[in-house]
RNA sequence: GCCCUGGUGGCGGAAUGGUAGACGCUGAGGACUUAAAAUCCUUUGUCCGUAAGGACGUGCGGGUUCAAGUCCCGCCCUGGGCACCA
């Protein structure tokens, strides 16, 4: 094989393509095995969808940036890892399915092909041996195999509930999925719908969630991001006694400090307890109500239009301090899944019961005044007063400020035994099955009780390994179904092929058309399973049961993929230990915003959830994140095809080679800003490598010979401050203003003032931004392949230090004058330099000096009566 | 409404409280060329001035400081997230 290309100019096409050839061949990205000694760095991207439209602008973005850390800290020494995978299961491939009839897994294969080819073409030093793909039934044996931790452990379990349900896509979404009354996906309009349901209680790990996130070194925006969504709120729980009636209800607040101004409390139009306490004179209006709420979309009830709607319940409940009978109405601006769906409404602290009570004419008692006011005009004025303040009005609790008072008060009720200190999170329990076919199958079968409890009896049953204390169950017409897990023998549980993937009407999985997968019968001793099983052989153990047809949503793979890299072979458990213990955690880990409170909080969930039961070492994933920023169309608006403003890279690489995109990409502007893209804009950085090439080789492709023995001595002062500047830079992130260093060199740089090893040293620092050229003239230059093995340059001090400094003179904070001095002068002697210069001297004429500021090495300032 | 970003030339952007506008693009003028491309040189915040030089200038209004794009207070606007969460 050759050493280099063999072109005369810049012939990027050519040389990038020997490169990559070369890197392929050579596996020189592989990470070192764990017995190194060298320092380990693990470098992680959000791996892509493989999408059919391919590779879009912002994806080498986020690659290029882990792609310079990835390469630059190899240089440094350390042992780097730096994998690629596709995250490739998901709804797109699933729509294309049931376009084509063809199997998603052809569609899927064929788009990871062409993703690969695209990513490999912008030459990124990527380990290709550890390369993941969630479709891979290797793969999900341990997606599935953590489930059924899940299930062990309690946390996995079946719900009968409202789920938001899209008829266009016949599919069930996640809360998550929903954006204001319509898909997130396709933008079709959802309604609710009751299905049962697989649930993870990921609220279990609220608190703990919560908890470890100030230790994280993420962006500060994405953090409070998933407080918000957690959304923890403590308050208070108090018990309202109704009217003629058994019952009681419970309300839940954070401002019992205003309890003395409850004048109704509200009921969500889903409270369980409604069918019991409506009196009949009131049973019409409530049940009328109720059918309203449940035929308004989401956008209805909860979008900008907030007009409050409400009826009496003709029920009244007794004040547990005042004893007064307060009106219990219904309202759909009290939500039915959050807190106890039930408020205490006090009109006159809060903005939306006063507009309740505005409406329906309701008392307004005023029990909270500003702090620093004692007036009633205050009173009249600010309300609704919503801030805390001083009680009045509040028997025994006025004059306390409304922090004392909420203590005061809770530990009042609690000795009533009618309240009690209470938490509450936005959060709910994640809905974790879909009804579709690309999607990791959920490896359930589902028994009748009495065979479960047969199962049980033995003293050996397969399925002890994932056995949760509690079974999960549900019923259907009279029939209590049990859910036994598989054992991890049986996994993977493959996705069977089946005829047509379009959903049923009833929005059940398409997987329940694969009879022969769904229908089986169980030997409820050893766990194995068939379809049929001949008259002559069914003993008494072969049991019938139906699998669960759900799949996983679409972040169950990528919620421990950080993890299978590290052992991507491995196939005695989801990643072998000793390489976990090695490279540990990513060090560095990068991708979208857009993915703040989803994956990032379903994989912190999972990991955490793998570290209590002991099957990793860190609590949490990904200690340290970065978002990279959007790039924008040229006309500033988001990249859309209906907009036409969408850039290619496969176009960008033909016109101008993947090293001028990486290095434009860069340098652009901050690598976490928004920045429009500027097809004039990359020329710059054509023109740069250009000149870097033309520094190094003549026109015919020879080397040039006329370098210089050594560096002209400013040069080389240039170049070592551009070393230190290009290191920290990277280190930083900062690469918009290292390559703006790498060119201000360059500009200076002519072979005459250059030494053949200044230019090799420069050509270390452009290594991670434009590999490929890099590589070629370094080994043009004699040096063996391949610059990613050279070690980083050090800047050398000597270099750096100078003897004379030039500082600037400012008269009364304005510059006017500069002078070179001797690195120690002191303010006496700058004095003197200054005030002897013409220019400063005539701005003395007039005035004097009355004050003298001295920075060393920086300026004096003459400070002028 | 609440939380989080950001606001600097014609454009993308640069500036540990210390010469605002580095670097790149664009524009203008020039060199090379039969011509073009490529390349190179000069210039490019606004205003006054022939020039030297001066005044103004980092969303708006105040403040702290010898000195503010940077720190503090108030406001306006862009982008992102949440949104009847009691």
């Amino acid at each position: 094989m050759e050493e280099h290309c063999s072109c005369e100019g810049y012939d990027f096409q050519k040389i990038e393509a020997f490169w990559q050839a070369k890197w392929q061949q050579h596996k020189t990205f592989a990470a070192d095995p764990i017995t190194s000694k060298k320092r380990k760095y693990y470098v992680l991207d959000m791996f892509p969808y493989p999408s059919g439209a391919g590779l879009h602008i912002g994806h080498p973005e986020g690659y290029t940036a882990s792609d310079i850390l990835a390469r630059y800290k190899r240089s440094c020494g350390f042992n780097v890892l730096h994998p690629m995978g596709w995250d490739a299961f998901g709804l797109p491939a699933e729509q294309h399915a049931i376009l084509t009839g063809q199997a998603p897994s052809i569609n899927t294969a064929h788009n990871i092909e062409h993703f690969r080819e695209q990513i490999r073409r912008l030459g990124f030093a990527i380990d290709w041996d550890r390369e993941i793909n969630t479709t891979d039934p290797l793969y999900y044996r341990w997606t599935q195999w953590i489930f059924l931790q899940f299930f062990k452990h309690g946390l996995a379990y079946v719900d009968e509930r409202p789920v938001w349900w899209c008829p266009e896509l016949k599919s069930v979404l996640a809360n998550e999925e929903v954006i204001s009354g319509y898909s997130e996906r396709g933008h079709h309009p959802v309604e609710r719908k009751n299905l049962r349901q697989w649930v993870l209680r990921i609220t279990a790990y609220a608190d703990k969630l919560l908890e470890s996130l100030p230790i994280l070194d993420w962006p500060e925006s994405t953090k409070q991001q998933q407080i918000a969504w957690i959304g923890r709120s403590e308050g208070t729980e108090i018990q309202f006694i109704l009217k003629d009636q058994p019952d009681s209800l419970w309300v839940y607040t954070t401002r019992c400090d205003t309890i003395y101004g409850v004048s109704y409390l509200v009921l969500a139009p889903e409270h369980p307890l409604l069918p019991k306490i409506v009196p009949l004179t009131h049973r019409r209006a409530v049940e009328d109500y109720i059918a309203q709420t449940k035929r308004k979309s989401d956008l209805e009830r909860t979008g900008l239009a907030k007009e409050k709607t409400g009826v009496f319940t003709g029920t009244y409940a007794l004040h547990p301090l005042t004893h007064q009978y307060v009106p219990i109405w219904i309202a759909d601006y009290v939500l039915g899944t959050y807190g106890t769906a039930a408020v205490m409404a006090v009109p006159a602290h809060d903005e939306r019961d006063f507009e309740f009570a505005q409406k329906f004419g309701l008392d307004i008692l005023s029990v909270i005044r500003p702090k620093h006011s004692s007036g009633h005009d205050d009173i009249a004025t600010c309300i609704p007063f919503c801030d805390d303040g001083v009680l009045c009005h509040s028997q025994t609790f006025d004059g306390l400020d409304s922090y004392q008072a909420r203590q005061k008060i809770t530990e009042h009720l609690k000795t009533l035994g009618r309240g009690k200190i209470s938490v509450h999170y936005k959060l709910h329990d994640w809905l974790f099955s879909r009804q579709r076919y690309w999607g990791e199958p959920i490896p359930i079968l589902w028994v009748r009780e009495e065979d479960y409890h047969r199962c049980l009896s033995l003293a050996d049953f397969y399925f002890k390994e994932f056995l949760p204390q509690e079974a999960v169950t549900y019923n259907s017409k009279g029939i209590t179904w049990v859910a036994i897990p598989l054992s991890s023998e049986q996994l993977p549980l493959t996705l069977p092929p089946i005829s047509s993937y379009l959903p049923s009407d009833s929005g059940e999985s398409p997987l329940k058309r694969a009879k022969d997968f769904c229908d089986v019968w169980l030997h409820i001793r050893t766990g194995e399973v068939q379809a049929h099983v001949k008259g002559e052989h069914r003993d008494a153990h072969w049991v019938h049961a139906h699998r669960e047809t759900n799949t996983m949503p679409q972040w169950a793979g990528s919620c421990w993929y950080h993890l299978r890299y590290l052992s991507p072979h491995y196939d005695a458990a989801l990643v072998d230990p000793q390489d976990l213990h090695y490279w540990a955690s990513p060090d560095f880990y990068i991708g979208g915003a857009e993915h703040a409170v989803l994956h990032l909080l379903y994989a912190r969930f999972w990991h955490r959830f793998l570290f209590d039961i002991g099957f990793v070492e860190n609590p949490e994933p990904y200690p340290r994140l970065f978002h990279q920023g959007i790039i924008l169309g040229e006309d500033g608006n988001k990249m859309s095809k209906s907009r036409g403003n969408v850039v290619n890279p496969d176009d960008i690489i033909q016109m101008y080679g993947a090293d001028t995109l990486r290095l434009y990409e860069m340098f652009l502007g901050p690598l976490e800003a928004m920045k429009p893209w500027n097809t004039h804009g990359i020329e710059g950085s054509f023109r740069f490598l250009k000149k870097v090439w033309r520094l190094v080789l003549q026109e015919n492709g020879s080397i040039l010979q006329n370098f210089s023995e050594k560096d002209d001595e400013a040069l080389a002062v240039l170049l070592h401050e551009s070393i230190r500047k290009v290191t920290e830079d990277i280190e930083n992130l900062r690469f918009n203003t290292a390559i703006s260093q790498m060119m201000i060199f360059v500009n200076e740089a002519t072979p005459a003032r250059i030494s053949q090893h200044s230019v090799k040293q420069l050509l270390s620092l452009l290594a991670p931004f434009a590999p490929h050229m890099a590589e070629e003239l370094w080994c043009r230059l004699g040096e063996s392949f391949s610059i990613v093995q050279a070690p980083w340059p050090q800047a050398d001090p000597q270099y750096l230090y100078r003897d004379r400094i030039k500082i600037v003179i400012m008269i009364d904070g304005k510059a006017r004058d500069e002078m070179e001095v001797a690195l120690d002068c002191s303010q006496e002697e700058a004095l003197a330099l200054a005030t002897s210069r013409k220019k400063i001297h005539s701005f003395l004429r007039e005035k004097s000096i009355q004050r003298v500021i001295w920075v060393a090495q920086k300026l004096i300032n003459l400070v002028l009566k």
